[in-house]
DNA sequence: CTTTATGGCGGAAACGTTTGAGATAATAAA
DNA sequence: TTTATTATCTCAAACGTTTCCGCCATAAAG
């Protein structure tokens, strides 16, 4: 590989003045600065990042922490496009994104050491369980961090609008005329409280009563149990005209469960999902959903990570809420 | 953070004891090596990466390359699995992974130019072009690469076997009793190259006459397209009784074009898919499809990469193939 | 008692950068 | 003419490692 040094010999100067050329610093004459800058052109340099590092400390590098149990991480459509916007705007900063776990290699680290030892300038935190110890050490250590869809005091977070889009399906239902809604809420999370505050908050301003027996504990991600839940609705014997799924893949089993039980949809009841993944809009009838902002939760979380790196004296915290919008498929029905 | 010299100062030893301690280099009583060891992890020492990476030209970084285009990459189920598992793998290892690309932030550079930059120590490159500029350079270059699903001379290979999963379908379907079998292929690439040889491969030796017009040009990952190649196919006079979409997740588009002319799978048409995500698993009737190995895929692809790395004068390179296994759903009727 | 091996350790250079402090010469001000 | 200022460049240290080489004991061999 090609170096500085390289670069000062053919060109008769010192490597200090390469240097200082090609990163811009102004004691160093246009005339030479632009003889180096093409030498280095000619000669294929690119800085050593390592070596960069170690001097600067700044590695250019932003850590990913995410839980890549079956389920959740990188199979998992929302983060894999949270992600995927993320690492756009990140590249375009000249940032690149390394992944962060409790490294199980070599030497055996917590997820904070890892950050440590590959020195990543910030770290991202999403689709993870936020209530654990690898998470706390990461959230009290000294390096800028920013989470997505979960708040912590003074930690930049990126909430998807979850509360405003469980609001927007309710008043979509309720204006389609339906009174017994049932909601089958994800895993106990931030995520789930908000969606649930927002459930009862809109069910409230649209005059309809929140039967508790219509609330049940489901899974994200979990077709089966969703399926399970929504056999249970139906057999209710005042059963709910429409039925809230925690999320777009899960609802599959409760469509499942609704065709097992020789019902329909949306003739005999209706259905929302959430997410807004593309096979919702693949299904018939395609699934009336939320669709999250993933792009602008990806890039946004980037755009703040990146700032509280180039801005170390910022102690300002900000908690960043991104709308969805409500997609309108065909499986809720109109009711009379 | 805790450096070497902290801990030889501490221990009243030189740095370079230390280092060897650290490393199990055998020059260092086993007294010291233990003292060292103790003071290191009571202090928190964890070796700095980018000084080591500076100093023995190994980062411990594997670089992925993929295209990151809509569609492909990151929300691409097939690749999101893969590449799950290449970093469990490459982790256990004591590898990390960061993503490669063409960098377009503060310097303008090329992939392999990235390689370079980050010095990672190998490369895998798998659900891209093959056939581009950017490809052919990482190829050439002095990086040790592997590559999934497309074979280039003196590379190792990981490679899905494709021709077998595609026999084994139209044996099953040719079991069921059908003659007349379309295939929508996916877009001209060496995938599709093998499918397809499989496919012709296969109904030869079942005795199925392969006939021209049942082979159709489509696209994966595209439900559209697939809706269309559906229903020219559902429109032709002597209409085939099975069709091979392109993968699970464009089958829907086919599976949606079946209903909207009023038809039905299996009962008039029957369906195969190919790559056994998921979702394939929760439609009704659960599609009959080939499940790729996308564990095996992965972490032999780490495996194979290390190797490379680990054993630099090995210039043999392999080609590996990896079989699925097929699924029986319900979306292939038994013919009388 | 001298030589030779060996086990354990330290010195120091090197990897490729960045950066503040000095050096030099030219220019401007006094 | 002297002094101050500026522009341009070099020196050298530093970042945290690794590793070759050499040193010094002690032990084994002659």
């Amino acid at each position: 590989m090609v170096s500085l040094k390289d670069i000062s010999v053919r060109c008769g100067v010192s490597v200090a003045t390469v240097s200082k050329a090609l990163n811009g610093h102004k004691d160093v004459s246009e005339a030479t600065r632009e003889r180096l800058l093409k030498a280095a052109k000619e000669m294929g340099y690119f800085p050593n990042s390592q070596a960069r590092a170690l001097k600067t400390n700044r590695t250019l590098n932003l850590g990913v922490m995410f839980s890549d149990d079956a389920g959740s991480g990188l199979t998992h459509e929302f983060f894999a496009k949270v992600l995927n916007s993320f690492k756009t705007e990140a590249e375009s900063a000249g940032y690149d994104i390394t992944f962060i776990n409790k490294n199980v290699g070599r030497q055996k680290m917590s997820t904070y050491e890892h950050c440590k030892y590959r020195n990543v300038d910030g770290v991202v935190i999403a689709c993870t369980d936020f209530t654990t110890q690898d998470v706390y050490e990461v959230i009290n250590g000294d390096i800028p961090v920013v989470t997505i869809d979960h708040i912590f005091d003074c930690r930049t977070a990126i909430m998807s609008n979850n509360e405003k889009g469980i609001e927007e399906l309710v008043n979509y239902v309720a204006d389609m005329g339906h009174k017994r809604i049932a909601y089958i809420q994800g895993n106990k999370s931030a995520v789930a409280d908000r969606r649930l505050a927002g459930f009862c908050k809109a069910c409230m301003n649209k005059g309809i009563e929140v039967d508790p027996a219509l609330l049940l504990a489901g899974d994200y991600h979990n077709p089966e149990k969703t399926y399970e839940m929504t056999k249970e609705l139906i057999a209710m014997s005042d059963r709910p005209t429409c039925i809230f799924m925690p999320d777009d893949y899960s609802s599959m089993g409760g469509f499942n469960a609704i065709k097992d039980s020789g019902l329909s949809v949306p003739e005999d009841i209706s259905v929302v999902g959430y997410d807004g993944i593309a096979y919702s809009q693949l299904l018939s009838p395609k699934l009336t959903t939320y669709l999250q902002d993933t792009a602008t939760i990806g890039s946004e979380a980037a755009k703040q990570l990146i700032s509280l790196i180039e801005n170390p004296q910022t102690t300002f915290t900000e908690v960043i809420t991104v709308d969805g919008r409500l997609i309108e498929g065909a499986s809720v029905k109109k009711l009379v």
